[in-house]
RNA sequence: CGGGGAGUAGCGCAGCCUGGUAGCGCAUCUGUUUUGGGAACAGAGGGUCGCAGGUUCAAAUCCUGUCUCCCCGACCA
């Protein structure tokens, strides 16, 4: 992508009360741009942060057996009449008439839709388990929306929803999805801890939430500080409720003997296991060899537009936002300081266009802008690799490569460029 | 919902107390010189001061109403 091409509003100023990191930073590289309160468009830069980390989630699920559908924003109240939540959800269910003076809602999630497209299909026992998932826009009219795309009223999730024989079948279903969390959170190199929660308004007993320890966090977890070396591929369900790990809810509420650390954080996922809740208010059954049988259910969210500000919370300087291979919106950011200079600028051209054949998402500043410009932008936006070219090339045909990280340049032979890229990639 | 603030050029802000030609920085446009860390100089364009009403010879400024946005607390991915 050339940057002459590409539409990045970055920003020098921003009004002084947007106070966090993340919403600052998202704003100034121009990511994001508010619509209203709480309620965010996704700017070309912002979008491919989106779509890396959306396809990381859906490759991952589906590789799991789970299937990607697609369901609506708008639902009708009535699903939500019959499971009774239509009353009990309460202000932050934004709900609309339609032109018949119909009773719509924006769905704020979708245990209510999911149950009757099971109950329709799903008939017998050996239809079962079923996992599907989907990445939607959801509503939540939240009484303080803040800190940007962080707490927002609309915003982007991952929900999944699994239907199971029985309790037991149940427990394995969860215990795939802890799995399939971690794998998705490794994938985009964000270190999640997972912490048992209470399972609040959708019911049930079992529930985790998956967290981001950052000290502007909103949040609060208790943890002993072994669990951070853990490695929890392996475990099993018995000893994932044994980890000493927990929200600040439902530490609080068991009162513990043992003191565990206070850690501030960022909430990114949340599965809960709440059994037949749901298929019973929805009167959904499948026949089995024992007669009638409700299935078990789980649900399983990502706070998918959450994590683009999770992260950059986590990872930032002074200059700007310091991406991760995974999550940044280029791999590469390829800077030629003297775009009018036509020897250079072939090299620039050039390499580009080879970087691209090997499989690098590139980033090129062809512009007309001055060098500083440039400097301060790459930092900003925060492209993992930076590779330089300027005076040194015209002279001795030499360029630097930056890693953002730390921001440790060497410089090359220009000739070098894909041997060394190589090499610093597989360290990143 | 309670408490506190803010709406003035594309962006960030001053001016308001004490009414009298609407300002500054950045950005934009033109020209010249620059070119490895947000360039310098010279010039130019850009505003119904959130909206509505009122007071006044005169309102960005005072009064009333209204809308929007932000910040701090209790809910949530």
């Amino acid at each position: 992508m050339k940057f002459s091409n590409f539409f990045i509003p970055t920003l020098k100023e921003v009004p002084s009360d947007v106070k966090m990191k993340s919403h600052n930073l998202m704003i100034r590289s121009g990511m994001i741009r508010q619509e209203t309160t709480g309620i965010y468009s996704w700017l070309p830069l912002g979008y491919r942060v989106l779509s890396k980390i959306i396809t990381v989630i859906e490759e991952i699920h589906k590789k799991n057996g789970v299937n990607q559908i697609l369901m609506p924003t708008i639902q009708s109240a009535d699903i939500w009449k019959e499971s009774d939540r239509y009353e009990t959800y309460g202000k932050e269910m934004l709900r609309i008439n339609d032109r018949n003076n119909k009773d719509l809602l924006y769905g704020p999630t979708n245990e209510e839709m999911i149950t009757t497209i099971g109950r329709q299909y799903i008939k017998s026992y050996k239809n079962l388990p079923r996992k599907f998932f989907h990445i939607q826009s959801k509503f939540r009219d939240e009484i303080r929306p803040r800190f940007g795309v962080m707490r927002a009223r609309e915003f982007l999730m991952k929900d999944a929803y699994s239907f199971d024989i029985n309790e037991e079948n149940g427990e394995k279903t969860y215990l795939e999805f802890f799995m399939l969390y971690l794998k998705i959170f490794e994938k985009l190199n964000i270190p999640v801890i997972p912490v048992r929660a209470p399972s609040g308004e959708i019911g049930g007993n079992l529930s985790h939430e998956f967290h981001l320890i950052v000290e502007s966090g909103e949040s609060e977890i208790y943890i002993n500080d072994k669990i951070l070396d853990l490695n929890f591929n392996k475990f099993t369900l018995q000893e994932i409720l044994k980890l000493e790990s927990y929200t600040d809810d439902f530490y609080t509420k068991n009162n513990f003997e043992k003191k565990l650390k206070k850690y501030r954080s960022i909430e990114l996922g949340h599965i809960f296991l709440f059994g037949t809740k749901y298929s019973r208010s929805f009167n959904f059954h499948v026949d089995s060899d024992n007669g009638k049988i409700q299935p078990f259910m789980g649900s399983y969210g990502i706070g998918v537009s959450r994590i683009p500000a999770a992260f950059i919370e986590y990872s930032n300087d002074e200059n700007g936002i310091k991406w991760s291979k995974s999550l940044s919106p280029f791999s590469i950011q390829l800077i030629n300081l003297l775009s009018e200079d036509e020897e250079t600028k072939l090299f620039c051209d050039k390499n580009y266009e080879k970087l691209i054949k090997n499989g690098f998402d590139v980033i090129y500043d062809d512009r007309l802008e001055r060098p500083g410009k440039k400097f301060s932008d790459a930092d900003l936006i925060g492209t993992p690799i930076q590779i330089i070219c300027g005076n040194a090339y015209k002279k001795e045909k030499k360029i630097s490569v930056v890693k953002r990280s730390d921001k440790n340049e060497i410089t090359i032979d220009a000739l070098e460029l894909m041997p060394e890229l190589n090499k610093i990639i597989s360290k990143i």
